[in-house]
DNA sequence: ACTTAAACGAGACGGTACGTCGAGTCTTACC
DNA sequence: GGTAAGACTCGACGTACCGTCTCGTTTAAGT
């Protein structure tokens, strides 16, 4: 089932490649997802347009893929910054649930806040929305791991006590999540550091009189 | 500061813009939301392309009229079936906070899953995350409305005691409507009237052993 | 066969009438054939597009109309000037063909070159190269009483012997007639008192040796 | 002074040109020139409109040259028929002018008679009238070369002595020229094979008694 | 080091949709 | 009933990008 004679990525030009990453995400910051063309990326890469369209199958991969690389760059930096050999790989556990929460979702507000990430972020969410197979991949490489690691930090806790027996932590975690997602992506009210403290303590604590 | 010589909406083709609305409607659900294209609305229409540059600046401004047209209708529609003269404005309190919630999310999780509502409201979600004006519009046109319903409800529930005193209603609601526009939005995880009675229950209670 | 409800030109506005010419004839000048619109000419006259096409069925008539509304009016205010009390019907006749001729030809050429009639009437040649109807038009009202009173003063010069016996002055008129025009209407050279005599005596006594 | 980033030439495609040549000879006949438009040409010739866009200006200019394609595929093909391995450059002198004129002339009558030629001289004829820049192209690149024709046969007669000394050949063809030109376009009269013959006799021996 | 095939830059191509303009028709309100 | 105003359907405009397809020109692997 042979494929359209598929490229042989040996010989793939990284040079191109990096360029091509720059562009997709200098163009999307500057002139928006909509103005962020194929035609002007491959432009301002100084890349014919057949070398972008051989690679990726829509602008949407181009900027999931820069953007991924963006990302693993910017944890890599962070890391490096903390001391670290590599990445971090989970949430902290100072046995303290909430602080440890309030901790990672304040770094997490910040994020989302930090222009660099926002304009790509929100174009790969939006086009995540309507395009499912688009948001799969940005779910599975982007989001799953970041959840997962709440999933790791819940059942942590709740061996310790900290955290209810019956609880599902795969829910447990959209407390957060949910509403900080839907804060940065439908803009239903600021996000702050007091607000991120105010979820979780809600989300531990509940909202019923004890 | 005159616009560019206003239409005057008063002889505006009522024929027309329902016809546009419907076409709208049917193609983002045939073809989706890309080739959803203004020719093609006007071609299903049978009207001409400026009628529809005349009064609406973009697809997705027709599409949101569409769909503000289409939820009036539907709500009109679920309050006859009702038997009431009028369309509801409250959520149900039945004085137990816990049913009440759990009863209006499954019904939230059925809109959701109803593919009438679900294409047109995906792709006005997505050009919402993008297009900040079109999300404003849309959040206080549609969302607002809609969470200022939990807000008395939960205010009200404060009053009798079925919720804290020093618990912010705003960011409360967020504890539901956060998780439920994530996954649908994002596709995290199934969307089920048992996962709404779960987060109402985390909701209310918390995830921290009492 | 009733046409579709002819209307009543006894209530025609004669105000709008007059104005339509001078939009008509401005527009041609400022701004050229294809800009001078039916909306642009509704517009500057103060009028309803359906004026327009109520009493004319395309710009090229309503640019007729206009022209030879100004042709009468100039040759009107000739005559006044001359001091005859009736617009002159025919040619100069002194007796001298050859002078006379000169003296009509130089005052064409004058016209010819005048801006004021140049525009409009350019359009109209120009349309009625393409457009049989309308060239049909242009030639009757415009031109042909024209050539007829080269005709009559042949005519008249050939019972003087001024012209031989066997010439057919309806092709004779056009050796100086269709010299004009083409240089006017093509260009293919310039248009001055001198050319216009040597035509006059080109036509009068021929090319070969005598 | 660059243009636009001009489009590269040799990359141009031939097939292309010739079926936009053909697509514009064909409307120009079929549909006549004010719906000869750049849309069906593209359609007519399975061509984008952007080929058409980047390699001419305006319908016009693709008419011209379509119009200059044909008379030289024309000329050739004469000069073929008559045994001759190149394009005629000049025009017959057998010593005897008023004959070589009158074949010259009534090959012209022919030529506009035809009705292949004239849908698509008239219009380029007519456009010229309005568009100077057009007409200027029109008049250099196709009457020109024919009208220096008459001016060499001229010259040729004059050192023989069949025309005057005097003479100045630049006019002289202007005699037979203007009004065959003139009959053409504003339709003042039959073009025909006696008529041609009448102006050359005119023009050579002049209306006046000899 | 030389050969050679694939990736590359450039950009022309057939298309689709854009947003605008004007044509010609129709409706409304005014005089 | 003619008129000014202007909304309507329709079709073409000229532009922007799409995704495909040549063109030479690098460039890196395998001789």
């Amino acid at each position: 089932m042979a494929q359209k004679t598929a490229p042989d990525s040996t010989r793939r030009s990284e040079r191109s490649r990096r360029a091509i990453y720059e562009a997709a995400l200098a163009l999307v910051g500057e002139v928006g997802y909509p103005k962020m063309t194929i035609e002007a990326i491959a432009a301002r890469a100084g890349v014919g347009k057949q070398t972008i369209y051989r690679w990726w199958p829509s602008k949407s991969a181009v900027l999931l893929d820069a953007f991924l690389d963006l990302s693993e760059q910017a944890s890599a930096e962070l890391s490096e910054k903390a001391g670290l050999d590599e990445v971090a790989t989970a949430l902290p556990d100072t046995g303290d649930l909430e602080a440890d929460l309030k901790y990672v979702l304040r770094a997490t507000v910040d994020e989302m806040t930090d222009p660099k990430f926002d304009a790509p972020a929100r174009a790969l969410a939006a086009e995540g929305v309507v395009n499912e197979q688009l948001g799969a991949e940005f779910l599975e490489k982007l989001l799953e791991p970041q959840l997962q690691l709440y999933v790791d930090r819940l059942r942590a806790g709740q061996e310790r006590g900290e955290v209810a027996a019956g609880i599902d932590p795969r829910i447990a975690l959209e407390l957060w999540t949910g509403p900080l997602a839907q804060r940065w992506m439908q803009r239903t009210g600021p996000l702050s550091h007091a607000y991120a403290d105010k979820l979780v303590e809600y989300a531990l604590y509940g909202i019923a009189p004890r």
